[in-house]
RNA sequence: GGUACCAUGGCCGAGUGGCUAGGCAACGGUCUGCAAAACCGUGUACAGCAGUUCGAAUCUGCUUGGUACCUCCA
């Protein structure tokens, strides 16, 4: 098994990776809220816990992830008199709210497949769980952490803040809290403005509703990942991430309230993913300046010089360590997509390779940096600064400047294959493309080129040369290669 | 206002008290009928000022600039 280390946000340092349960890792992260499109921000978490829980399962653990989607609870404004979002949008739309929200899990699920992030092993919703959502707030009232006020239930963070420490993982302390949110308007039902619902009662517009001991009424907006992760990965379980933005306050209300209901923290490790900013400030919902994945994948945004393929913007994402923020532009998007088609093309590389008696090349070394990389916090663009040093290697094996024997070419290709493919989860689009795709029309543009080719053998350069210079005008780019011509499209 | 964090070559980004990642772009070369593609090679950068040290981009202080959270947010 492999050493590795985590940053636990708790403790602001790297800590040894010690399981509660081993071979058994519990990983609980959250996941998107269902009412408008994925955008890039998404991307990044699921991608980031999506290597996470490769690497465990590469390493041999079992891991169980659960990933929920949230399909109520949230609500539309600061104060308590908001709407439920996906209860507004649906009205918009005159749709079902369930209707809602399977038409966005679909469409998450696509833009996740695109990309090549795995499932979780379960994918709870928020209104799926009403009743265990309703047994941990009787927990946390029995403890004497809520109290009810006309209908709906509050955690009373005073009360858990004599006895515990509201706060910690973020860093804030109560008193500070109370005098910046002091200003925000009527926290009428609320004994101190810091307090958060874990039950909120339902005005008669609110068309998405359950019956509880207290009211008609909803979750709050946290109470669901607690009560979640308690169901499926027990009352303490090892890891928890999530985007930065969401240490607080959500973060934060979930450790309060697994510990109101429980007496003890649930997290081992508090893992979080930094933001993804577009010149320089966060891309958000609330900002407006996001750039959905499907408009990413087709190139039809304003911001876009161009579509952008999953597996660039995935490989975009692990060029950068999961903790720094990361700038989006078209200039750093392209970067990404040269360097992902020229790892790929190694990879193709590899297999041609010739054995020799002798190895002049260091497998063992990449191997050791590769995983010593991983191991650190996962930090995957040491691991691709790696993996292009093995692609000079490779080119070099090639092109017969270094030699490689039988044993280190074994090895090096199951090293190639382990991190390019199963850790990092990238994979080759060509193929995809090739598998789908109208057989006919790839037909008839082989055809041109064999024609070109035949122009060329005859020396008719006006012929081959209109061939490639017309084909390139229509959007292929025609590459010559040892091999005979290849075409892809621009 | 409170609390954190960041500032690296044209761009994106690692790293860190001495051995000065990586990708892209640019430039040069190999290949090619010419190109393109591919491959090879080339860059001593770490906001400013002061200090600690044999030695700092890496530690400390100050200055400047920027960001995030404090309200839904990945």
């Amino acid at each position: 098994m492999q050493e590795l280390s985590i940053y636990n946000t708790l403790s602001r340092k790297k800590e040894m990776f010690k399981p509660l349960n081993a071979p058994h890792v519990g990983m609980y992260v959250c996941g998107p809220t269902v009412y408008g499109d994925g955008h890039l921000g998404h991307a990044r978490p699921a991608i980031t816990f999506d290597v996470v829980y490769r690497y465990l399962s590469f390493i041999g653990y079992k891991v169980r992830y659960v990933r929920n989607i949230t399909d109520v609870g949230h609500l539309e404004n600061d104060a308590d008199e908001g709407e439920d979002k996906i209860a507004k949008k649906a009205r918009l739309e005159e749709l079902e709210p369930m209707e809602v929200v399977q038409y966005y899990v679909n469409r998450y699920h696509d833009a996740m497949d695109a990309m090549n992030v795995m499932r979780p092993s379960i994918e709870p919703s928020a209104s799926g769980h009403i009743i265990e959502q309703i047994e941990f707030i009787k927990k946390i009232q029995e403890n004497g952490y809520a109290y009810e006020s006309n209908g709906s239930i509050y955690f009373d963070i005073k009360k858990y803040n004599e006895d515990y420490r509201y706060g910690k993982l973020s860093g804030r302390v109560l008193e500070d809290l109370l005098e910046t949110t002091r200003e925000l308007d009527g926290q009428s039902e609320k004994k101190i403005s810091a307090d958060f619902a874990l039950w909120k009662k339902a005005m008669p517009e609110h068309i998405m509703r359950w019956s509880s001991p207290w009211s008609d009424g909803f979750p709050g907006w946290h109470l669901e990942c607690s009560t979640m992760g308690t169901k499926y990965l027990g009352k303490e379980f090892d890891i928890h991430g999530g985007g930065m933005d969401l240490m607080f306050p959500h973060h934060e209300c979930e450790i309060a309230q697994s510990v109101a209901a429980h007496g003890k923290e649930s997290v081992h490790y508090w893992m979080h993913n930094n933001m993804i900013t577009i010149n320089g400030t966060k891309m958000g919902k609330s900002l407006g300046n996001f750039i959905t994945l499907d408009e990413f994948f087709s190139g039809h945004h304003d911001s876009l010089s161009q579509a952008y393929s999953p597996m660039t913007i995935r490989f975009f994402i692990l060029q950068a360590h999961y903790r720094s923020t990361l700038d989006f532009s078209n200039e750093a998007l392209q970067a990404s997509q040269k360097g992902f088609e020229r790892l790929m093309t190694a990879m193709e590389n590899l297999k041609k390779v010739k054995v020799a008696d002798a190895s002049s090349v260091d497998v063992d070394s990449l191997q050791n940096k590769l995983y010593a990389a991983i191991n650190d916090d996962f930090n995957t663009p040491i691991v691709i600064a790696h993996l292009f040093d093995a692609v000079k290697m490779i080119n070099a094996l090639l092109a017969a400047k270094e030699k490689i024997t039988e044993t280190d070419l074994s090895k090096l290709n199951t090293l190639m294959n382990d991190f390019v493919y199963e850790i990092l989860g990238l994979k080759s689009e060509k193929q995809a493309e090739a598998a789908g795709g109208d057989e006919a029309y790839h037909k008839a543009v082989d055809l041109l080129l064999e024609l070109r080719s035949d122009a060329k053998k005859n020396k008719d350069w006006a012929l081959s040369d209109k061939i490639r210079d017309d084909l390139k005008a229509i959007g292929f780019v025609v590459k010559d290669t040892a091999d005979g011509a290849e075409w892809e499209l621009s």
